[in-house]
DNA sequence: ATAAGGGCACCGC
DNA sequence: CGCGGTGCCCTTA
C-alpha cells in the first residue's frame, strides 16, 4: 500500500489532539493508510519545526511507554504533566483511558 | 542511492 | 506474562 505523506500532514493531524490526551505512532500511521508507516510518522514528528503549535508530545509508542522526543524525554514527560497526564517509570498511567484513535481524531 | 529514525507486531524463550 | 531479537520497507537528509 501506496500512502505518500509528508512531515506536514502528520503536523496537521496531531494538531487535532485534544489537551490531556495521547494517541500513538501506529494510530497516525493508520489514518495515512497502514500502521507500518508509525516509523515514517516518527521521523516526522522529529521534523516539527513549530513545537509550540503542535503537541508532538501527546504522542507515545503503542505500548503506553512515552518513546522518545526531539527535546529529550525528560522535557516530553514534563509537558505531558502540565496537561495532567501523569508518567510512572516511564509509562502514561490510565494510557488506555487516555488514549484517542484514529476515527475520533478525523471525527474532529 | 544510502543511512538513520521519537515505531509496531510477531515469535521464541 | 515479560523480555529480547527480527522483519517490515515509510520518510527525510
Amino acid at each position: 500500500m501506496v500512502a505518500h505523506f509528508s512531515c506536514e500532514e502528520v503536523l496537521e493531524l496531531t494538531k487535532k489532539i485534544p489537551r490531556g490526551r495521547v494517541t500513538t505512532y501506529g494510530e497516525l500511521a493508520k489514518a495515512f493508510g497502514s500502521i507500518r508507516f508509525s516509523r515514517a510518522v516518527g521521523v516526522a514528528l522529529k521534523n516539527n519545526r513549530k513545537l509550540v503549535k503542535v503537541p508532538c508530545h501527546r504522542v507515545v509508542r503503542s505500548n503506553g511507554y512515552v518513546g522518545g522526543y526531539s527535546r529529550g524525554s525528560e522535557e516530553k514527560i514534563r509537558l505531558l504533566r502540565e496537561e495532567g497526564i501523569l508518567v510512572e517509570s516511564g509509562k502514561v498511567c490510565g494510557f488506555r483511558e487516555k488514549l484517542i484513535t484514529v476515527s475520533e481524531l478525523l471525527s474532529h
